[in-house]
RNA sequence: GGGCGAUUAGCUCAGCUGGCAGAGCAGCUGACUCUUAAUCAGCCGGUCGCAGGUUCGAAUCCUGCAUCGCCCA
């Protein structure tokens, strides 16, 4: 134990020698921080106001204290004096950064103008015992502050506002899905079978019927099973895990939005896309401009939509049909090409050459089918599919598909999917091809990185800033 | 997995080519009824990440390890 502890265990009992106790019960009445604030109106003392929150900066002058207390909405300042305190003066004494306090009183303004609480009774909700971070930096050790979260959201206030944005920028997705008519649904995170997407799933048991279950990848295959039971406006925020490592775009588990429309195609997504991020960022950066590390995003609309060949011929000189001078890009940019794919070369240096410098929003159209094998081929050149991804920031935050309804050619997609794969790996979801069968109806999909999109929305460029726990080690 | 960087007081950080371990904040004591990162005076606080090595002498140089971060795969 830190000397620190121990002189808070000697406060907390010195505080218990007056009959208080220091972990508090119902305090009823606390009105936000801000709120308080906004309602005070000038010579006006008369209004009796009650606040709870963390003693955040702590001023003693003697036989006046003045503290600042944050909860949720933010800050207010609180004076307590001797003269008006009486008996509680020696418990106010004994207050220290970091304890959580309610104090009732009348609202008014110091002779500086600041608005404060002059407190004329005050409650010990919970004594902290161990010593808050230093007050100006707050905690500045990264891996700490997402260990720490807790601290790290009350001691760097734009950590809070940021995930109070978070929380906001899903509300606005739901509303904005359920006023188009979409209704919202909850697929299996646990599959035998983990489908839609290309990644590698982590592996769990189920103890009684002795089988391994797999946390999902993607909900697609559910959410087009739901399509084919007449589900035709649906979609899912929730969960995904891919076991792989960790980066600044990357954490195991993540947030998705994937959605459905049938009797549509990629080209509704495109719109309804380009609607929904727009809605979010008309709501939440009007200004359509937000800072990002080094490059600054520019949200104005329309989106410029390009094919996968025109910017892959913009930005790297090559033509998609010559894969000889591609595999030559790929050596000159250090790929090892020689055992890969010719579709896996093109899309290794579609991503280097193409997809890093995609900084304002932008729709890529018409993907090489071989990367897709659950998507509905371009009717004019089956060489391609309909599918679409939006980069933002040189990320993909979006992905989205004309679905494949024809249970034959998806399930000859699986097949060569499933091809050099490992035997555990290897297994086909075989209901998803029967419900193909019985008749999916044509439709649209549609997947957005919800985190991703928060980071594109507040300015964080590592996803552990919208995350509130994300991922890490234990510690040592 | 590779490269670069970091690790010093509870927190935030200085510490140059090797020579007594430092500051601010926090804490403790005292003063102060209008402070705003309050101020003023005094005091306390260290296994310099760990283990070796070089040296008369290592926070500092070398090697290895650990943890974290950034970049790359």
């Amino acid at each position: 134990m830190s000397r620190f502890e121990r002189q808070r265990q000697e406060r907390l009992a010195q505080i218990r020698q007056l009959g208080v106790e220091p972990y508090g019960n119902r305090y009823d009445g606390v009105e936000g921080a801000e709120d308080i604030k906004s309602r005070y109106k000038d010579d006006d003392e008369s209004q009796e106001v009650v606040c709870a929150g963390r003693v955040v900066l702590l001023r003693d002058i003697g036989k006046l204290i003045f503290m600042t207390l944050r909860d949720s909405s933010g800050t207010i300042q609180i004076g307590l004096s001797k003269s008006k305190l009486g008996k509680q003066w020696s418990l106010a004494k004994l207050v220290e950064l970091g304890d959580i306090i309610g104090a009732s009183g009348q609202l008014g303004k110091t002779k500086t103008g600041e608005i404060t609480i002059w407190v004329d009774s005050l409650r010990l909700l919970s004594k902290s015992l161990l010593h808050p971070p230093e007050k100006f930096h707050g905690l500045a050790d990264i891996d700490l502050r997402y260990r720490q979260r807790y601290v790290d959201l009350w001691a760097n206030p734009e950590v809070m506002e940021r995930f109070k944005k978070r929380v906001a920028i899903i509300a606005t997705i739901r509303s904005f899905l359920r006023d188009k008519g979409f209704i919202e649904v909850e697929t299996p995170m646990m599959q035998s079978v983990a489908g839609g997407a290309a990644a590698k799933p982590f592996v769990t048991h189920h103890n009684s019927l002795d089988m391994d279950l797999f946390l999902r990848i993607a909900p697609e295959l559910f959410l087009k099973r739901l399509l084919v039971g007449g589900m035709e406006k649906v979609f899912e925020i929730n969960r995904n895990f891919r076991n792989e490592g960790l980066s600044r775009q990357h954490n195991p588990e993540f947030t998705m939005l994937e959605l459905y429309q049938a009797y549509a195609d990629y080209n509704v997504m495109m719109d309804l896309t380009e609607e929904l991020i727009s809605a979010c960022v008309e709501k939440y950066r009007p200004d359509k401009q937000v800072e990002f590390g080094e490059i600054k995003i520019d949200y104005s609309r329309p989106w410029r939509r390009a094919t996968y060949a025109e910017l892959l011929k913009e930005h790297s000189g090559c033509v998609i049909d010559d894969v000889t001078a591609i595999r030559v890009k790929a050596r000159e940019l250090g790929i090892d090409e020689v055992k890969m794919d010719d579709s896996v070369v093109i899309s290794k240096v579609f991503d280097l050459v193409v997809g890093d410098n995609l900084v304002n929003p932008m729709f890529v159209m018409d993907y090489p089918a071989a990367l897709c094998p659950l998507t509905r081929r371009k009717k004019d050149n089956p060489k391609y599919a309909e599918r679409f991804e939006l980069y933002i920031a040189g990320m993909e935050l979006a992905n989205a598909y004309t679905e494949l309804n024809d249970p034959a050619v998806q399930e000859e997609n699986f097949k060569i999917q499933l091809r050099g794969q490992e035997e555990s790996m290897a297994t086909m979801d075989r209901d998803f091809i029967t419900a193909l069968k019985y008749g999916m109806p044509p439709a649209g999909g549609l997947g957005i990185g919800i985190d991703r999109l928060v980071m594109v929305l507040t300015g964080a460029t590592s996803i552990r800033d919208v995350v509130l726990f994300p991922l890490l080690k234990p510690a040592p």
